[in-house]
RNA sequence: GGCGGCAUAGCCAAGAGGUAAGGCAGCGGUCUGCAAAAUCGCGAUUCUCCGGUUCGAAUCCGGAUGCCGCCUCCA
């Protein structure tokens, strides 16, 4: 089988055949500086990097371009009213957003332009697109005019007399039609400001991926990607500009990704029901944010909950307990690969992730191989095709979860940065705990069960769970709580 | 009002014409002083409902119902 991509414009799965291979271009829509951002982010760009990574995989040359908006309403909105300039409140988030990148371990895209740093090449295409009889200027401002491009709404199916008499359309006397829109602003009083043919002034919303994507992409590219709620406007009138400007359908694939939920109910900025990464992260592994990302299909809305963390978190948990106990086993003991092992691993995964890039299938896979090695560690004596059956599928493990950027940590910092975190939200220090496993080691050696049971039982009902094992006993934390629903 | 998507065990979720992955929870066994962790075994005659196509449908077609999203800034 070979690569299909879902491509929203025909609303099929098709087969993935780049314009130039093995070249690929790929642009996502990246944030508006203006904010923190939330895990809806995060779903959008865990899901392009994994995509990134199997294309690559897949022996792919990809371009991966993402762009940073550093300008636009919200901004100039917002730094006015911290009282700071556009360009130190964009600097600020930027480089929040790319602290929440490297807590979730995604890779940075080979450009990352900002639309203030282009600002030639956006009047560039402005005036192509008027001189090619598609914009119109009034006042200062430059409007696209959607009537002359038949095939506008092509990529969110709808009617320009549907979309009027829905209503809800901003009136503005300058436009020719209700749903023409800004390709540049003429300033207002106080506003940041270019020069301009048409005047001092800013760039509309979705010129600058138009311009910024072909710049660096080429007039024509394979995968233009983004969160579903840019289809209609952003990506309908980033495709109409492109045509106006270079006569070309510029993106091969389109790509959308769902919405994070909460309640079943998008989270949004506007509903004011958004966690962000930094929240999330504070309080869980960040893997387990990534991992609970990637268990379902990349199309699909994700409904958020602590509940729903606590468990991506526990397999977190599981699987780097596993992969350390397999190091640690190899390294005592051996054992030899065998290819097959792994090769069958990674032919399930190829199978999922031709299919539209199916992450979730590849995690069932995963837990799959995962309890088969333990299954193999927990074999007892020196099986003689026990080391190599654990040797296999930890490489099995590794290699493909290489390929969706999981499980690469050291697990001994992974399992620290998971019982910190858990022990602070059960308000437990490790010193009250050592102590306990103290107390209860004598108490054992006197063979007082009851006493040491009793020990046990109390750490138990503040999320500490104490295991004996033969070179002594460990705790783990649990997170209270969140199975009770 | 227009357009799009989704509906699979108690819960989360793969599967896209050939007889239901995986995870959580639950029950029983191994292990253990007892536990925990880990592991083994057990769960849908059936995929919201009603029709149709087919030797065969969770998968295709038609219809119904329910939920979600877009049509305004939004990943």
């Amino acid at each position: 089988m070979s690569l299909k991509i879902y491509n929203t414009f025909s609303r099929k799965k098709e087969p993935f055949e780049p314009l130039n291979p093995p070249e690929v271009g790929m642009y996502v829509c990246g944030i508006t500086a203006y904010d923190l951002c939330h895990i809806g982010h995060a779903r959008c760009y865990t899901a392009f990097d994994a995509i990134y990574r199997y294309l690559v995989f897949k022996g792919f040359k990809v371009k991966y371009v993402r762009n940073f908006t550093d300008l636009d309403d919200k901004i100039i909105q917002r730094a006015n009213e911290k009282g700071v300039d556009i360009k130190t409140l964009a600097d600020q988030n930027i480089e929040a957003f790319y602290e929440d990148m490297d807590t979730l371990g995604l890779v940075r895209p080979d450009v990352e332009p900002r639309v203030t740093e282009h600002m030639q090449d956006i009047i560039d295409v402005v005036r192509r697109i008027i001189d090619n009889g598609y914009g119109y200027v009034k006042n200062g401002n430059v409007y696209f005019n959607v009537q002359a491009y038949d095939g506008y709404l092509q990529l969110s199916g709808r009617k320009l007399d549907d979309m009027v008499a829905g209503a809800r359309v901003e009136v503005n006397e300058e436009k020719e039609h209700p749903l023409d829109f800004a390709l540049w602003k003429a300033a207002k009083p106080g506003e940041p400001s270019w020069d301009s043919p048409w005047g001092k002034g800013r760039p509309g919303w979705h010129i600058e991926c138009t311009v910024m994507s072909t710049k660096y992409l080429g007039h024509r590219f394979d995968i233009h990607g983004g969160g579903a709620d840019l289809i209609f406007p952003h990506h309908e009138n980033e495709r109409a500009q492109s045509y106006a400007a270079f006569g070309t359908d510029f993106v091969k694939y389109w790509m959308h990704n769902g919405f994070v939920t909460v309640s079943e109910e998008k989270m949004s900025k506007s509903l004011h029901n958004f966690l962000t990464i930094k929240d999330v992260t504070a309080m869980y592994f960040p893997e387990a944010l990534k991992y609970l990302l990637l268990s379902m299909g990349y199309r699909k809305p994700i409904n958020y909950s602590e509940e729903a963390m606590a468990r991506a978190e526990d397999r977190i948990e599981y699987f780097y307990e596993s992969i350390a106990a397999a190091r640690e086993y190899i390294d005592r003991r051996g054992g030899t690969v065998d290819p097959k092992v792994v090769q069958q691993s990674m032919d399930r995964l190829v199978d999922y992730m031709d299919d539209d890039f199916n992450t979730a299938g590849v995690l069932g896979g995963l837990n799959t191989d995962v309890k088969a090695l333990n299954e193999a560690l927990s074999i007892k004596g020196k099986a003689p095709a026990k080391a190599d059956r654990i040797a296999s599928l930890l490489q099995a493990i590794e290699r493909q979860g290489a390929v969706l950027g999981l499980f690469t940590s050291d697990p001994q910092s992974v399992l620290d940065g998971i019982r910190k975190r858990r022990i602070a939200a059960l308000g437990v220090t490790e010193d009250e705990i050592e102590q306990a496993i103290e107390a209860r080691k004598a108490a054992r050696k006197d063979r007082d069960f009851e006493r040491a049971d009793a020990i046990r039982n109390e750490l138990a009902a503040k999320g500490i769970v104490m295991m004996d094992t033969p070179q002594g006993t460990i705790w783990k934390a649990r997170r209270l709580g969140v199975n009770d629903e």
